[in-house]
DNA sequence: AATTAGCACTCTCTATCGGAGAGTGCTAAT
DNA sequence: ATTAGCACTCTCCGATAGAGAGTGCTAATT
C-alpha cells in the first residue's frame, strides 16, 4: 500500500539482518545505537509502527523487539537484501573437493549436497529428473530361479536399471538370450519415447509386453535414489527446534520423500525463473508456515534437476541464494563437461 | 557376591519391568501395592537397600524411586526376564508384508528393518556381509563411449554390480559381445573364490585382468548400500531424548556408518552365540553408556549378516529379543528358500 | 512537520519462597 | 523377619516480587 521510504527500508533491512543473525527480536534502541541511522529510538519506534501497519514487521509480545513477518522477509528478499559474494577461498575449496569425485553424477551430487548443507547450516537437497532422452544401450535377461527372471537395462550414461519379472511359460537361459538379442537389435540406441511409439505403431511383435516394460523401466524414477539430501543434523541445531516436539515435527517435515515432491512442485509450476525463493506459507504451494525454500534449477537439459536449501523462514537468504545459484551453475558446467567428454572420448570409472 | 533370594529377584524384575514401561523411578509403595508380593513397603525398602548394595539398583535422588543400574539390567536379561511371545497376529502381518517383496534380498531387508523398528519403537539395523559363495550368473560388457566400457555382473541372488573400465585398445560392441560370451562360458556358475583360483591356476587366458576384476567386483562391499536402518524418528521420541542437546547427540550416535561398524564388531568378536544383548558401557566393545544393543546373526552361510535393535538402555528386552530372533530366523529361512530355488533349476540351464 | 525526551505501562525472566506430595532410612514394636 | 511410625529429603508447582527491556503515547523541541 505505502511505498517504503528509504529510511524505513533501511530499518526493515536491519531488522531482518539482525534477526536472522541472532534469532532475537530487534529493539528500537539497538537500531538507534547503530551509527548508520543517526536517529533516536523514538523515531525508530515510529517507523516500527508504520512498518507494522504495512504488515512487514510484528512483535511476539508487547514488550520485546520486532521480528519480520513473512511479507517482511519477502520484501527484504525482493528489494533490500545484500547478496554475500562467494569469496575466492570458498570457490577454491569447493572446486578442489568436487574435482576428486567428478567421475559421474552419482558421485557428484551427494558431495555437492553435503557442501551446500555445511555452508548454509540448513538442509540441502538435490533432485535429479529422469532423463527422457537417455538411450538404451543394451538389454539382458537373466534366469534367476524357477519363475523369476531379471531384466537388466544399460543406458547410455552408464546407469543400470533392473527389474524382476515372472515370465510364463518358463524360458531357460538359452531362450532368454535369444529374446535378449532380438530386443537389442530392435531397441538399442532408442529412447524411452521412441520405444513407446514403436509399441504403439505396431502390434505384431512378440514380447510386446516386455518391450513396454523396458520403456517404462528406462524412465522409472527410483524415488530418492535420484535425490540427495544432507544437513538434517545441522539444521536441527537452529534455535527454532529447541524442544523435542518441534524437533520431531521438523524431522517429519524434512523427510526426503516429502521434500522431493515439494521441491519439484515448486520448480515446475510454469514460472520462468531458474531460481526461486519461497517464504513461509504460500497458498500456491503447500509449504508450511515457518519454512522457506531457496531453489535453483540446474542443467543442461540432458541432465536436469533442482538444487535447494530448506530451512526455517529465519534464513540467511543473502548468504544462501548466491551459493545455491553458484552450485547450480557448477553442476551445470560439470555435467556439460562430462557429456562433452563422453562424446569425445569417455571417462574413467 | 550375594545370590539373589527369590523375592529379591522378583523385586528387581518388577522394578525393571515397570521402569522400562513408564520411564519413571519405581517406589517401594508401588511394589508393595501389587498383589503379587504380599509385603509392606518397608520390607520392599529393605530389599531395595540390599539390591542397591549389590549394585543392581540405584536412585537418582534421595527421594524418588529406584531405577536399575546397568548391572541390574544385565542380571534381569540373563536370569529374570519374561520373553514376550510373538502372537499369531503379528506373525501373520509380517509374513504377509514380506511375501509381497520377497523377490530379492535387496527388497526384503529394508522392509524387515522397517517392520522391526516400528515393532520395538527403536532403531533397527540390518547389515549384510559380502557373500563369498555367491555365484556369477552372467557378465555383460557395454560400450558406453570412446574408451569407457561398463562391466555388468548379475549374481545368483539377483544383485547387479557394475564398474566402469577403460580398455585399450578400443573394442567395439561386437567385439565386447564376443568377449562377454567367452567370459560367460568360462565363468557362469562360479563363485568369486573359484574364479580367483582359476586365475591363479593358469596364466594363458586372454582377458586375465578382466577376470580378476570380475572376481573382486562380485564380493565388493558397498559400504551402507548393504546396510538398512530405520526407526530413528520413532526412537527419538523416547523420553531419554527430551531436550535438544541429548537429541542431537543421539542423532550423531545413530549414524548409519557408526552403527554398522558397531554391530559388526559386536557380532564378530569370536563369541559363540548367534544372539547377543549388550547393555550400556561394555569395556570390550566401544558402546556408550546409556545405549544397548540386541543383535542376532542371520544366515544361512551363503548370505549372512546381522539384524539388531539399538536404543537407550531402558529397552524392553523381553519384547525386543524374541522379535529380533524371530526376524533373524525368518530372513534365514527366506534366504534358504531363495537359494534352494536356485539350486533346483540350476540344473535346467 | 518531523524528531525526540520523558514517562507510564506491559511483558518476560529469574530468583525466591513455601507448601504439598512422594519416597526414603531408621528405629522400635510386633 | 516383618512392619508401623515418623522424621527427613528432595522434587514439583504455584505464587510472588523485582529487575530489565521495550513499547506507546504525549508533550516539548528543532
Amino acid at each position: 500500500m505505502n511505498t517504503l521510504t528509504e529510511r524505513r527500508a533501511a530499518i526493515l533491512s536491519l531488522v531482518v539482518d539482525e534477526y536472522i543473525r541472532t534469532a532475537v527480536p530487534v529493539s528500537s534502541k539497538f537500531l538507534a545505537d547503530m551509527s548508520e541511522l543517526s536517529v533516536s529510538p523514538a523515531t525508530v519506534r515510529n517507523e516500527f509502527a508504520l512498518l507494522e501497519a504495512n504488515g512487514l514487521l510484528t512483535h511476539p509480545h508487547t514488550s520485546g523487539g520486532r521480528i519480520p513477518t513473512e511479507n517482511g522477509y519477502r520484501t527484504y528478499v525482493e528489494q533490500l537484501m545484500f547478496e554475500e559474494p562467494i569469496v575466492e577461498e570458498e570457490r577454491i575449496t569447493v572446486e578442489h573437493q568436487l574435482h576428486q569425485a567428478a567421475g559421474s553424477v552419482d558421485e557428484l551430487l551427494p558431495l555437492v549436497s553435503t557442501i551446500l548443507a555445511s555452508w548454509v547450516g540448513n538442509v540441502a537437497i538435490i533432485t535429479r529428473r529422469a532423463e527422457q532422452k537417455r538411450e538404451l544401450l543394451q538389454v539382458q535377461l537373466v534366469d534367476i530361479s524357477g519363475d523369476t527372471t531379471l531384466l537388466v537395462c544399460v543406458l547410455d550414461d552408464g546407469t543400470v536399471k533392473k527389474k524382476f519379472l515372472t515370465i510364463y511359460p518358463y524360458l531357460n537361459q538359452t531362450l532368454l538370450n535369444q529374446h535378449a538379442n532380438a530386443l537389442n537389435e530392435l531397441l538399442a540406441g532408442l529412447t524411452s519415447l521412441e520405444i513407446k511409439s514403436l509399441v504403439k505403431s505396431s502390434t505384431d511383435f512378440e514380447l510386446l509386453d516386455l518391450i513396454s516394460v523396458i520403456a517404462d523401466l528406462i524412465v522409472e524414477e527410483n524415488m530418492s535414489e535420484n535425490t540427495y539430501l544432507d544437513g538434517i543434523e545441522v539444521a536441527l541445531q537452529q534455535p527454532e527446534f529447541s524442544d523435542q516436539e518441534s524437533m520431531l515435527e521438523a524431522m517429519g517435515y524434512l523427510s526426503i520423500y516429502r521434500l522431493e515432491r515439494l521441491i519439484n512442485s515448486v520448480m515446475t509450476d510454469g514460472r520462468d525463473p531458474s531460481t526461486r525463493i519461497v517464504i513461509g506459507r504460500d497458498d500456491d504451494e503447500n509449504i508450511t508456515t515457518g519454512w522457506s525454500i531457496v531453489a535453483s534449477k540446474y542443467g543442461p537439459d540432458t541432465n536436469t534437476g533442482v538444487i535447494a536449501v530448506v530451512g526455517p523462514t529465519r534464513m540467511a537468504y543473502g548468504y544462501v541464494l548466491p551459493r545455491v545459484r553458484y552450485l547450480a551453475g557448477l553442476i551445470t558446467q560439470l555435467n556439460r563437461d562430462l557429456s562433452r567428454k563422453n562424446i569425445l572420448d569417455g571417462s574413467n570409472d
